[in-house]
DNA sequence: CCGGCGGGTTGAGCCAGATCAAGGCCAACT
DNA sequence: AGTTGGCCTTGATCTGGCTCAACCCGCCGG
């Protein structure tokens, strides 16, 4: 039997100082509002870790040093019960801020969807940097109100939506949120599997493969393969969405 | 049949000088991390808004001038689906702000549950004013992540948690959030309705009642009153809660 | 003292979605 | 070509929580 080899955290690349400027995500990221010369501190601070498909970067519960950019590929956000009943809190992909709410622990668990590479930082510098630098600063906080928007736009979608408005919001949402793969209108990518847009939905694999062939069955989607769907009546969906008010 | 009379948007005191220094709230709220030249300023820009019960503070999809700091009393922030459907993002108390992630619309609407007032701060001149006070956008930060983090917790309730188990844990958080009343150990004041409840839990109000009447048979919890709880077994009650991994 | 009204509780039955179980499809090995 | 394993789909059945419908209780006004 082979050992099992999944990379506990993957590989961190040490060229200590990084070369930000190049960095495809920095446009996308909270690196794009600072300064140059707050950038080269940024860069200091930064260490390139670079993550296999499912590889686990951190894990609820444990000591909680770092806090994490996304630079290329998406990561799995979730949070257990003791049971093992598990709920994704969100998707993440090139650009996005992984850390913000952290204490001493991690109150979730993030692993890679895909092959994936991170900038991480050790939380203390990382705090005294953006004490000291106001547009990172404005910028953590602007994308942290937004991701609270999202939130609570997932608990009216979790508390109240039923099982066809809930596929219909995510589909609609999705696009929005890859940045790296600007798809042609009404196509969209599902690089995560049935299970983990089961449990960011709150349903369970059977409805969500159950709702998706329905909208194929109607006509509002078809599905080219497993993991590339396309809208083939935008109208309808959002209609099944119930949209907000 | 005599005029319907709920005010609209509640009654603004305008002594456009505000007496900051005595405010109950300031040192729970994001005021108190200001300094005095700050504190100043931030007061020229607030106006007291005094809320009667049901007073309506913000409605979903209208236009957003505002954004609020509660004083006193409690509001209940909410979601509604086209049909009614009604989800409860959350509950604030005294030092509670809200309002940051508005663009030009509110997203939520927002009730005073009792009698209540807030300061409330014209958008624009209060963004300027966070942007040149860097110990106010930090606390803004602060705050923030923690209700993002909240957020999540509640994302982790409402898609994965039995009926129980919301309620259980919904008795557990409620205590720490509510400043102004701080109660002796093992009694919970609802200061909202069973509907309230039942929409903030994603249940239907029969079934929060019966859960509630199950707990009571345990003994897990006793109430001398529809709005006043003693947790009996907290060690039960914690159990039940099937609290984090 | 009564009636109405706004909660809250309780019961009976139902249903959306969970659970349990069987196959199907496809890519990677042997 | 056959086998294995991961993932997805489909069907049959079950059930937690919803819906519908009484009913209760305390409060207020007449």
């Amino acid at each position: 039997m082979p050992a099992p080899r999944l990379p506990r955290h993957g590989c961190v690349d040490r060229p200590k100082v990084n070369d930000c400027d190049s960095c495809g995500a920095r446009a996308l990221s909270i690196c794009g509002s600072v300064a140059d010369s707050d950038l080269a501190r940024l860069g200091d601070l930064a260490e390139v870790v670079k993550l296999a498909a499912g590889a686990v970067l951190t894990r609820e519960g444990e000591p909680a040093p770092y806090v994490f950019n996304v630079t290329t590929g998406s990561l799995r956000v979730y949070k257990l019960l003791p049971d093992g009943r598990r709920q994704i809190i969100g998707f993440l992909f090139a650009g996005d801020f992984l850390g913000l709410a952290i204490g001493e622990f991690y109150v979730f668990s993030a692993e890679a969807m895909e092959p994936t590479t991170v900038c991480r930082f050790r939380k203390g510098p990382f705090r005294a940097l953006v004490e000291s630098s106001s547009p990172l600063e404005h910028m953590l906080l602007h994308r942290t109100s937004h991701e609270l928007a999202a939130a609570q736009n997932q608990m009216l979608l979790l508390g109240r939506k039923t099982a066809i408005e809930r596929l219909a919001s995510f589909l609609l949402d999705l696009p929005g949120h890859d940045p790296a793969r600007p798809t042609v209108p009404g196509h969209v990518r599902l690089p995560m599997k049935r299970g983990e847009i089961a449990d960011y939905l709150g349903l369970t694999i059977e409805t969500v493969s159950r709702v998706l062939t329905r909208m194929k069955a109607n006509g509002i989607i078809s599905m080219p393969s497993q993991s590339d769907l396309i809208v083939e009546r935008p109208d309808l969906l959002r209609a099944h969405a119930g949209g907000e008010i």
